[in-house]
DNA sequence: GTGGTTGCAAATACTTTGCACCGAC
DNA sequence: GTCGGTGCAAAGTATTTGCAACCAC
């Protein structure tokens, strides 16, 4: 594959940014230099970030970024299977980047940290769900609200 | 209790606007036409409503009502513990009167449908949450996605 | 050069807030 | 009469869209 880019940048892309490029290409679609910052920034970490979060982090690079142009970036990689959408509730949705197996959010009500389980945990509820209830979950990004064990010690003293 | 309604609402006052009158009273709050009319709504039937939902429904009955009653009133109810707020995703809140029991949500990315299920399918994943990840889930209004049974069978067929 | 992409501004959808008037108590 | 509640309008927040300039191809 031969990018636009400037070879160093070729040399130092990561691997999901070459898919991305590749997946938009095959489509008929272009690599900017706007969508390959947003594909790094998704890439920084394993975490999800909201669209705002991307749009910061990018535009100390970029500063005439548009909105916008994440919420169409991200639309496009949604689409290209790149990116998962999560509804992490609170209004606002957050992107993180496909992977392999699937994780799911513990999200804490105290102090807001995000971390994350293993699918394992839910293959009781799933089974139990579709032979109680005939309903086929779909448990790739389940979000389950409560309090991570710092806060519920917190609690418990207050 | 004696309410300043005339005698034939309070005769066929469902036990829900009674507790409520005596929450606010007891809270020092009012208990309007408008506030009354909200609960009934909410108690219309054992589903959840989105606010604009509430307030088409009250509209019909007291037409300048405005939007922001709603929510306030919403919010009121929610402090008073009488009225639960989950976060069903796409961007916009439910209400629904507090019960006893909690309920969960099985929302149906085909056709919309939101079914209610047991509390008792999660018991094994709270346990499993603690006992794994020390985290204690909050899982009074838990929404799940996936595909019910009607849905289940249309997607295999296609 | 062409068509996909961007920045900008405006629109949309849901919810919140400031304020003067109103009404439950 | 008092203080909480309401309608209205405007603001706030998250996201989408129309359009002309722009740039990856």
């Amino acid at each position: 594959m031969q990018l636009y880019l400037p070879r160093a940048y070729n040399e130092t892309m990561k691997d999901i940014e070459k898919t991305a490029a590749l997946a938009l290409r095959e489509t008929g679609r272009h690599l900017t230099r706007q969508r390959r910052l947003i594909v790094e920034a998704l890439s920084s970490s394993e975490g999800h970030f909201t669209a705002e979060e991307i749009y910061d982090s990018v535009r100390s690079r970029l500063p005439r970024l548009n909105v916008s142009t994440v919420y169409r970036t991200l639309e496009a990689l949604k689409k290209l299977g790149l990116v998962n959408e999560t509804d992490l509730g609170g209004g606002r949705l957050s992107y993180h980047l496909a992977e392999k197996g699937h994780h799911h959010h513990l999200i804490c009500q105290g102090c807001g940290q995000v971390s994350e389980m293993d699918e394992a945990v839910l293959e009781p509820l799933k089974r139990a769900l579709g032979r109680k209830h005939g309903f086929r979950a779909d448990l790739r990004h389940l979000a389950i609200f409560g309090w991570c064990s710092r806060c519920s010690r917190k609690d418990q003293a207050a």
